[in-house]
RNA sequence: GCGGGCGUCGCCAAGUGGUUAAGGCAGCGGCUUGUGGCGCCGCUAUUCGGGGGUUCGAAUCCCCUCGCUCGCCCCA
């Protein structure tokens, strides 16, 4: 028989895991309060032309990854890729831009269709941010505080701010212009995958691993030069800020990023306690995206932070607090106690009590060994004769001595009371 | 899509051609027929990812296949 598991790249996050994960959302969620900003859900599943047109045909996401099917109506659907696509189509979809602009956060799983390998799997999670409707640079400055504080407040100590700008429009066109034309001359020294870019999307050939290329590209025209003294002028006001709030930052020239989107300042957030996969949080301004889709000439930035990745990087701390462990371990032996069991178990829940109840039908002593593995401060003892008196033994576990820790028969309504 | 590594019980793991597939953890049962951290005893893989082949004999050798994993590509 065929064993069934899940499929290639799909990952369950088993209890242990899931601890960790909340933790990471309830600090991110924490900061997006603070921040003002407010959270968005927006589906799963998507025309695939919202990707095409929004990353960008030529991307490797749009050209080979992406979980495209047709539906029973034989509509073209895809599983999201991102989320930045999705935000925006329903900002214009409800017209949400003309009420002013808009701090979104949100998070959930994203597909892609790749070779699973350390930090990258086919269903992902990301927690990202999208500032819609703000031109102003601060904003650029307000997103990236935000990422890197969360981060900071997660415990993350050794991560690197990478920064760039990849200008406006006008720029990137200059820009592109030169670096084909002193590529073209050099094509020879260029590795296949450059040589294929050359035509596709030369500004890629920027963040090219081999290191042939990038001895090559040292002397290449850079996108910092080909800037426009308005967009300088710009990326200066997002390193001030920067600088002024005491966020550390690296300028890295070649960073361009793989969707069509950006404009202007990039970013990403790496660790080299990774492995190949560095990037942690990835985003900047996307100015032309909205009116791409359909929507108003509108600016955007945001950026978006891969859990599993983070994930990895937090695994070490510890999963389970004191407080999530159950306060009261209920044990039951004979029938009428079972049911009385289950009854005093829901009574303190409704109280609030963390109560967690033995099914197994074992022997005291067996249940008794679980209380104690649990972690639970007080035991419940129910048997035949508890059960005829209507009363119970409540047992102190914190005491490590089994002979010596405090027992006593009383009933369910002092026990009510007492732990009110 | 292309490379490298790996696949023995839920988890870790010995075994590298001879047959009873070690051991540890976890689990279950008992010592303690109604009472907890220790200890002791017992149970838990007709089978070594799957299929085929070589051999008197294979978890151990060969072929195919599936899966996992790391890397390339790319991204979070």
């Amino acid at each position: 028989m065929e064993k069934l598991q899940a499929l290639r790249g799909m990952v369950d996050l088993l209890p242990e895991q899931t601890a960790l994960w909340q933790r990471i959302e309830k600090t991110a969620q924490s900061h997006f309060k603070r921040g003002a900003v407010n959270e968005i859900r927006t589906p799963l599943l998507e025309a695939t032309e919202l990707f095409s047109r929004g990353i960008g045909e030529a991307t490797d996401v749009v050209g080979k990854e992406m979980y495209s099917f047709l539906d029973r109506g034989q509509r073209n659907c895809t599983l999201r890729p991102e989320g930045t696509a999705s935000v925006v189509r329903a900002c214009i979809q409800h017209g949400l831009l003309s009420q002013g602009s808009q701090k979104f956060w949100y998070s959930g799983p994203m597909f892609r269709y790749e070779r699973p390998q350390a930090g990258r799997q086919r269903q992902f999670h990301q927690i990202g941010v999208e500032f819609l409707g703000f031109d102003d640079p601060r904003s650029d400055i307000e997103t990236i505080a935000l990422a890197w504080d969360l981060l900071q407040d997660l415990g993350l100590k050794k991560i690197n701010l990478e920064l760039n700008s990849l200008g406006d429009l006008e720029d990137r066109i200059l820009f592109r212009k030169s670096l084909v034309n002193w590529l073209s001359e050099r094509v020879d020294l260029l590795d296949e995958d450059s040589k294929d870019r050359l035509n596709k999307n030369p500004l890629r050939i920027l963040d090219s691993k081999n290191p042939k290329t990038q001895l090559l590209l040292k002397e290449a025209p850079t996108l910092n030069e080909a800037l426009s003294s308005k967009s300088k002028e710009r990326f200066d006001v997002v390193q001030a800020g920067l600088n002024q709030m005491g966020i550390p930052f690296q300028l890295n020239p070649c960073l361009v990023r793989g969707l069509d989107y950006y404009s202007h300042t990039a970013f990403e957030i790496t660790s080299n306690e990774l492995g190949a996969q560095a990037t942690i949080c990835g985003g900047g301004r996307y100015d032309g995206l909205v009116e791409q889709l359909g929507g108003p000439s509108s600016s955007g930035v945001g950026w978006a932070l891969g859990m599993e990745r983070l994930a990895l990087l937090i695994s070490t701390i510890k999963p389970t607090s004191e407080n999530e462990r159950a306060k009261f371990y209920v044990v039951s032996r004979g029938k009428k106690a079972e049911t009385n069991a289950l009854t005093i178990a829901r009574n303190l829940r409704l109280k609030k009590h963390i109560v967690e109840i033995d099914l197994t039908r074992a022997a005291f002593s067996k249940q008794l060994k679980r209380a104690d593995k649990s972690g639970a401060k007080w035991a419940i003892i129910i048997g035949d004769s508890e059960a005829e008196q209507r009363k119970m033994i409540l047992k102190d576990m914190r005491c490590s001595n089994a002979e010596i820790s405090k027992e006593e028969l009383i009933t369910e309504e002092i026990l009510l009371n007492r732990f009110a």
